[in-house]
Order: structure tokens, then C-alpha cells, then sequence
DNA sequence: CTGTTAGCGCGTTCAT
DNA sequence: ATGAACGCGCTAACAG
């Protein structure tokens, strides 16, 4: 009769054979010569263990090196919770949303939570394919970014208990918790500081035109010269630019231009990014000024240094995670709107007075 | 007799009562009024299934908005497999990192995988306990970047089955795939590249002396001198500087030396810019020359630009998912060195030559 | 092509 | 203080 698998055994009694099942509770209970409930009690911390069975189930838990299933275990447990949330991001690698992530994972593990992050590149349909992904998972909570114009597509998972928090920009079409910068009066601060510096033809540079957070950007910026009895120009406008390239390729075409701008405001950091490149390229970095939504790392070292309305994606996460969390122990209160402020932070871009 | 929540259905039938059970396959298969099992086959496309039944069960998941549950489904299945992943980083905040993890986001999500993201912070015993963690969610693979001298800890989780595969630096105690890169030679290189540019003295800073990257970049650097009949100095040889203020310091303390180096040489991507300020803050960052290991965004946008030894990160993520994807798809090969090659990349602090 | 039965690993409920 | 039975949502192995 051949030897099973489970009678090769090492100098701890630990499975050695290749194909070597994992060990479970009942594994452990047999080896401790308890129930299997008993091993769970051990497991979840319940109260009420004698210190001698106590003992021996954590040391059957040690030899046969178990670990227990989340699965299995919120599959029977009466919430049906899973320990996990979901992250939901623009994109992982901008340094923007990856402090937002960092945020969130600092106040998820200590609770023994942990996180998918995903990116959906602004993408409607992704931002619907990877909140159907989680709710697969059946994620307890979901932070996202919205990239759709309406995230009603979540209100039935709301609905089944699933929490839902939005950063960056609100949701619509939802009930939902929102963390959320002051995007507009930012912009006009941002704005309203290159006007004071003398400026007077400042071009816009956005991203996407139908994201919400673009739009207010924008309006911040159309307050800020109206205020000031400045005419929008049109052709300083310009929007959809998706990428450090694009808005490198439309900062050339504006300075191109008979009549150009004498300062740029740009409304996401990648943009920031494309125009110092087109700037640079042509020696301008320091005769053209510069403002831009959302700060990035070095943007101090740059020179001149890049003077940026900061938002703080350490704090957005934080709050949302908060926010998030507290729904998870039970907060049934109306949903909120959280704001987090921008700051202006001059550095010298922005403080270039224009020419004469 | 009180109405039951299951009663309360909307328009598309869809529950509204707030505690609302999420359908199972079960309630699909009932209002579809075929069994459970066909569900089960519609839902995970297998073949042999007619039209009509199709239709209707599909009718059946959309009306009640059914979404399968990926953790019942992987406690039942054969395989044990739950299509997730853990990537266990240094600090996904850190660029060089959530390059990484979005290399690996990109082979994982068109598969249906979906990843856990954490950050250990280098901390050793934060690599076992989120190691644990992983391991207690049954992920398939597990990615990490080691923080232990030693992954032995490791081992009976691969004996279960879960593949695991190293990042950055090579495991010890371990029988698993590792992706590395030339940090020795790379090194190397970087300061043989000061030393044609007529340096002599060049400080060395490191990261946490443990770290086997970070001896093998001091190999480098000391072969490197060696090869060219340049005594090591002590003196100039800094290293266990975690972090960005570390290095700054550490750089304020060498410039104060009675006999400055010439040049300096970071072992880091955080450190090479902690140098960066402390060049700056004292007007040096054009007189002392400067190689950093690691790229990072804007190293070309600074003055000078910062001569760099480039990693790939983004392809050594790729390389390590798919080595991962590869042992979960059944590849038994004995396990591997993948070594993603660095390059030099002059940009100017590089070719600062020593004064006089 | 379709359905029936069994049970994955675990927490709950209720008995002892 | 401890245990037996049951079933969470789903798929595997078989039967028809």
C-alpha cells in the first residue's frame, strides 16, 4: 500500500510532497484532537477558550502551517464582508494617484483590509468594466475617480450594501460620498495671480472637456478674467489634450501664434509637464509664465521653479479612505460632499511679468 | 402578513428594499427556470449550451443585475485558482515602483487578474506579515520585491502551489524566478563614466547597507576605482540613508570636508535627488558632478540634467509578470535569472568636469 | 444538450 | 466551555 501524500512529513510534521494540499481547519482540528469550531474560535479571537485547548490548536496551527481562507471564511460569514476594497484610479504610474493610493493602503492594512488598485486611463467603458471586475470580487467598499459622466451604474451595488466613495471629481447619477478639491476657485486663484502679475493674454490648456473637473477648471479660469474685464480669447483655449505630448505639441502652436500668450495656465500636471517641455525647447521658460493645476515632485528643482495651485492627493486619499471606512463600521448618515483645498504655491513660473 | 423584502422589485425587477441579498445563481436559474448548472455554464462561457437557453439565462442575469462571485466560485473549483495576485513593493508612491506595478496591471487585467497592491517600506518584518497577508487571501502569484535578507518564509507557500517570482533584487533561500537588473555592472559603468571625465574623489551613497542592490552597486563603484588605481576613501562612502532628507544631509556633510569629492555617485533614485538639493541650496549643482542610479521623471527637465544609470521599471514588471503568468499557466522550467539591462543616460551633471 | 448530487473551507445556530 | 449539523455560492463529476 502506498505511502499518502500526507504521511511525508518534515522535521515540523510540514507537508513536503509537491502536490502538497494546503492544510485547513478541520486538518488542524484533527491533528489537535478538537472540533473544527473550536480551531475557528482560536482563529477569530472569540472569548471563551479554555488556555489549554487554546494552546494546543495554535500549536497544531504552527505544524501543519496553516492559514486560514478569507475566502471560504467571508463566504459563510453573516456580512458577507471581504476585508478587501477596491481602488479605482486614473492611473497608477501619475504621481498624483499614486499618493492617493499610498493613502489609502496606510489606513487600510492596519485594519487588515486590503486593496485592489486599478486604472482605467479616463476611459468610460473601463471605469465600467473594472467596477464590474470588483463587484466580482465582492469588494466591501469601492474609491473611485469617476471617468464617465454618470456613475449610476453603480446605485444597485450601493444598493446590495457596497460602500462608495468618489475622489477628485463628484459623482452623478449616484447617492455617494465625494472627496473633492476646490477646483474652481483654485483655478481662479491660479488665474487671478497671473492677471496681477500684468498678464493679460493668458491661454488655458485641459484635459478631456467633458470631465467635470476640466469644466471647472475652466470656469475658474473664465471668472478670474471676467473679474478683471478681460475678453476670452478663443484661441487660447484649447482642451482635449490627453497627454505630456499633446499639450507640448499645443503650446508650440500658441506660441507659433502672430499675437501669443504671455502665460499659460494648465489644468493637470501632465499638461504642466508638456508645456515646460515646449518652453524649454524654445529657450522661454523664463520670458513665458506658467501656473499649473496640481502640484508634482521636483517642481520645486525646475528652473525657474514651477509655481502650481496644489491640491493634496495625500489628503484627498486619507479623507476618502476615512470617509470610506467609517461607512464600513455602520455610518448610515446622508452622503457628503468633503472638500479638500488647493493652495497656491509660487515658486517663479508664475511670478514672470510679461514682455515690455 | 408582512410583505417580504424580496417582494419590494422595481421596473426591471431589480430589488429596492435597502438590505437587498444580491441574486445568486440559484435565484437566475429560478427565474430563468433551467437549473442551476446551466447558469453555471452560461455564466462561464462553456460550450454546449442552446440558443434559447442562452438567451433566457441571459435575460435572467440582466434583469436581476447578477454579478458572479468570484471567491465561491474559487473555493469550489478544481484548481483552487482566484484569479488575483499580490505585488509586494518597497513603496508604490515611489515612481520606480508604481511603474512597476502598472507594467504588471497591464499583462494581469486583460486576463481577468486582478492585483493587490502593498508597500513594505523595506521593513523586514513587514514583507512577512504582508507576505501572510497575501497568502491568506490564496492569491496565485505573488510578486515581490525581497526586504529580507532571506525569503525562506516563503517556501511551503510555493510547495502549496502559488507561484512567486522577485523583483529588483534576487531572493535567497528560495527556489524562485528572479528579474534583476546589472546593478553591479551598471554601476560600474556610471562611475567609470566619472572617472573619464578626470574625477578622482567620488563619494559613494547608499540606501540601506543590508540590501544586497545596494552592495552590489557599491561593488561597482569599488571595482570601478579599483580598475583605474583609485584608493577608496572611507570617508567618502556613505551608506543606510533611507531617505531623500538622509541624502541631502549626508551630501551637506561631505561638501563641509576639508578635501570635498569632485563628484558624487547615488545608489537611489530618492538619494540622487536628495543630493540635488543640497547641491542647489549652495549653488554647487554646477560644479559638482553627479550620477545617479535609477531614472526618474524630469531628471531631463532639471539644470543640469541628471546623468543617470536608467533601470527599465516598467520592463522589468512586464518581464516579472510574465514569468509569473507563465508558471500559473503551467510553466515547470526550473526557475530563472532574468537580468533587464541598464543603460547610461548623459544629460549634463554627469560631465561636469573637476575644477582646475 | 441538460439536470442532479456532492462538497470546497469556513462561520452560524443550536445543542450539550 | 465545546461540538454537530447545516449551508454560504458555486463548480466537478456524473447521470440522463
Amino acid at each position: 500500500m502506498p505511502a499518502f501524500a500526507e504521511d511525508h512529513v518534515g522535521p515540523l510534521g510540514s507537508p513536503i510532497s509537491s502536490g502538497a494540499r494546503r492544510p485547513t481547519m478541520r486538518d488542524v482540528a484533527k491533528r489537535a484532537g478538537v472540533s473544527l469550531k473550536s480551531v475557528s474560535r482560536v482563529v477569530n479571537k472569540e472569548p471563551g477558550v479554555s488556555p489549554s485547548l487554546l494552546e494546543s490548536v495554535r500549536r497544531a496551527i504552527e505544524e501543519l502551517g496553516f492559514h486560514p481562507n478569507v475566502g471560504a471564511s467571508s463566504l459563510r460569514r453573516a456580512d458577507g464582508k471581504t476585508a478587501t476594497v477596491g481602488l479605482l484610479l486614473e492611473d497608477i504610474a501619475n504621481p498624483h494617484f499614486s499618493a492617493v493610493q499610498r493613502a489609502v493602503e496606510d489606513l487600510a492594512l492596519p485594519r487588515g483590509i486590503m486593496v485592489f488598485a486599478v486604472s482605467h486611463d479616463s476611459d468610460p467603458r473601463r471605469e465600467i468594466a473594472l467596477a464590474r471586475a470588483l463587484i466580482t470580487r465582492r469588494v466591501d467598499g469601492l474609491i473611485l475617480v469617476p471617468a464617465n459622466e454618470d456613475q449610476s451604474h453603480l446605485a444597485a451595488e450601493m444598493q446590495a450594501g457596497t460602500a462608495v466613495v468618489c475622489v477628485d471629481r463628484r459623482c452623478t447619477g449616484l447617492d455617494a460620498d465625494c472627496v473633492v478639491t476646490t477646483d474652481e476657485t483654485g483655478s481662479a486663484e491660479g488665474v487671478r495671480h497671473l492677471i496681477d502679475v500684468g498678464h493679460r493674454r493668458i491661454a488655458f490648456l485641459g484635459p478631456r472637456s467633458v470631465l467635470p473637473t476640466c469644466r471647472q477648471r475652466y470656469r475658474g479660469y473664465r471668472n478670474a478674467l471676467e473679474t478683471h474685464g478681460i475678453r476670452i480669447d478663443p484661441e487660447l483655449v484649447l482642451v482635449d489634450l490627453n497627454s505630456t505630448a499633446a499639450a507640448d505639441g499645443a503650446v508650440s502652436a500658441l506660441l507659433a501664434h502672430p499675437c501669443p500668450p504671455t502665460a499659460l495656465f494648465t489644468a493637470q500636471n501632465l499638461l504642466t509637464i508638456g508645456a515646460i517641455r515646449a518652453l524649454r525647447r524654445r529657450g522661454l521658460e523664463g520670458s513665458v509664465a506658467l501656473v499649473g493645476f496640481d502640484d508634482f515632485p521636483l517642481a520645486d528643482l525646475l528652473s525657474p521653479g514651477v509655481t502650481v495651485v496644489a491640491q493634496d492627493p495625500t489628503a484627498s486619499g486619507r479623507t476618502a479612505a476615512e470617509v470610506l471606512f467609517g461607512r464600513l463600521s455602520g455610518d448610515t448618515s446622508p452622503a457628503r460632499v468633503h472638500v479638500v483645498p488647493t493652495n497656491l504655491v509660487r515658486r517663479g513660473s508664475g511670478e514672470i511679468p510679461p514682455p515690455g
